[in-house]
DNA sequence: GTATTTTAGTTAAACGATTAACTAAATTCT
DNA sequence: AGAATTTAGTTAATCGTTTAACTAAAATAC
């Protein structure tokens, strides 16, 4: 079945099946409406290659992902991914994922998609090599990213309020009168660690509270359960009297409540701990954990959406959109004792 | 640049440039050399569309997934389809997702790609209606199925040994000294399930165990947590005297666990209970959830092994692969007081 | 009533590869 | 040595669309 036939059935060139099927308003509602019968009755369906090669439209969009965040257990960027795919389905685009080494790997090799010029448009989410965004701008695809953007060039992005999520959050453990108030960090080069720092910051500042050099652990590689261990560790060490943390994440939270249930302290009447990303494992500790939910799957929606509106309208310019988080209240904080 | 631009640089014709690429025996040493170093000057690579409009291999596997599945909780499914992206990487394939109705709901609009023809094949996961499995039959794509096939047809597919894994489940409860033993099910309509239950029977046979009609509960919609809880209600209710649980799959584990803890019993030390798929939070529950592993992401990568076989070579006969599952000892399970 | 513009469609080139059929040169066979 | 075969490449058709350029008929203008 292919446009010929539709043409035949129909008694007209193959030029007027085109054009019908992308509804121009040269046509007639007369032929459209035999085109059409055509169409049905044939069952009929342009093909996207023959499509493709013409008209340089793939009606695919390519989803970057650094190794990393695709092999860790906290399905955050999963989600984000999932969430993309769902928009992707309503916008009638196929959504091709590749995985890129971390940032850290210097690597300039790029993804397939890009290279068979099988993508219209880019999402890129988190962090990845600079060396990749310059190799990637040999190309004149749209970029959108999420949860990152890079310096410097003005581009497309969206992302998460981690500064006002970072003082929703240590507003949070001051409001319920805690005074010693510390954050754990993993690596603080990452932008989003970082925005969350500040806004921890800005809220004791805004309360006049102290914040010292022992308040904080941003020193650790990254921000896993295993880190939030580490991190949680030092702290104590230094800090032996805090009694309210605020982790940087919901991975580095659970691994600092694994620490502390190892040293025998109690949370949250010892100590009041919130995390920050809302990933599915942190309903299921015990207690229950305080964070700032970020919408995932939003992310992800909202980044075709505007990749979509990038496609559609070319004269629209890049633009940031900022989602916004919400304090979600469990069982690890409580009121200071 | 295309290949004609090649072409040109190396001084040869378009026809060489293809096999060189495609790498035909026909092109010598000295030629192919030649092509392959102005491909390399140019940094060409041939395009996806103009490839798949003659070829009719599109590089992309079509991925089928029900929508209850895509969305629930518990990324079971989420983790089948990630393996595949991951082996999908390997094999150089992309992979295309998309969501169809619950069986249940009659439907047999055909999934965009399949109707664009922009799929080499199509990789089930899980229930789909008979409908769209008829309608799928009318192309010729090779189909593989994952933790569901459907009867009758001869078909390739990716299953988990739910029967062995239901054996070993029980008798590791049967390990445990227990003798009043109950299987919590779903709807056992789903093979899966059904399969689970058979080997708990068989089990129980085995070891001359008493199987009576309060030893199981069979009756609810579906598999989620919610309904979990409501079995594990109607069970304590026909059975007051259990010590044992076999939990069809997590989420039904997880929510009987939460009954349990409201109505006061304590796990493992009044009931023991097991689960089956280890699907995250199981790890995370308290006490953590013993169970049957599933390998989810292997099921997803052998999905996409199986699929590349069937592309590369037509005459390979539609075979099934049983995955094999492991018991995972936690702290759900204990000895019989 | 003729000239101009608009409408509704057609013709044909193009997109960038693959591949069947062909060919000339080199090699092997007898 | 001449015929037959193999090797290494080329030519040209083809895949199924889109779209610029064209055209004939109808509508509008003057």
């Amino acid at each position: 079945m292919t446009i010929k036939d539709v043409a035949k059935k129909a008694q007209v060139s193959i030029a007027t099946v085109s054009l019908v099927i992308n509804n121009n308003k040269r046509i007639s509602e007369e032929t459209k409406q035999k085109v059409n019968s055509a169409i049905r009755d044939l069952n009929y369906y342009p093909s996207r290659s023959a499509r493709g090669l013409v008209s340089r439209k793939t009606g695919n969009i390519g989803f970057i992902l650094t190794e990393n965040h695709f092999l860790r257990s906290e399905p955050f960027y999963t989600q984000i991914f999932l969430g993309a795919e769902f928009e992707a389905h309503n916008k009638e685009f196929y959504v091709l994922l590749t995985t890129v080494p971390a940032a850290s790997k210097s690597n300039n090799k790029l993804p397939r998609f890009v290279l068979e010029k099988n993508v219209d448009g880019i999402i890129i989410a988190g962090t990845v090599s600079h060396k990749l965004i310059s190799a990637l701008s040999g190309y004149t695809l749209p970029i959108v990213y999420v949860d990152y953007y890079p310096e410097g060039k003005e581009s497309s992005a969206v992302l998460i309020d981690n500064y006002g999520g970072g003082k929703t959050a240590t507003e949070h453990l001051i409001s319920l009168k805690h005074k010693n108030i510390a954050f754990l960090g993993g690596n603080i080069s990452h932008p989003s660690i970082k925005h969350r720092f500040e806004g921890f910051k800005s809220a004791l500042e805004a309360h006049k509270l102290p914040f010292g050099t022992n308040s904080s652990v941003v020193d650790e590689v990254d921000t896993s359960r295993d880190n939030g261990y580490k991190a949680a560790k030092k702290l104590l060490k230094n800090n032996p009297g805090v009694t309210a943390i605020f982790a940087c994440n919901d991975a580095v939270a659970i691994g600092a409540m694994q620490y502390l249930a190892s040293e025998g302290y109690s949370v949250p009447n010892d100590i009041s701990i919130i995390g920050f990303d809302d990933v599915e494992p942190a309903r299921l500790t015990t207690p229950a954990l305080t964070t700032i939910a970020v919408p995932k799957q939003e992310l992800g929606s909202e980044a075709v959406k505007l990749m979509n509106r990038l496609l559609e309208d070319k004269k629209v310019r890049s633009h940031t959109i900022t989602v916004g988080v919400e304090l979600v209240v469990r069982n690890s904080t409580a009121r200071k004792k």
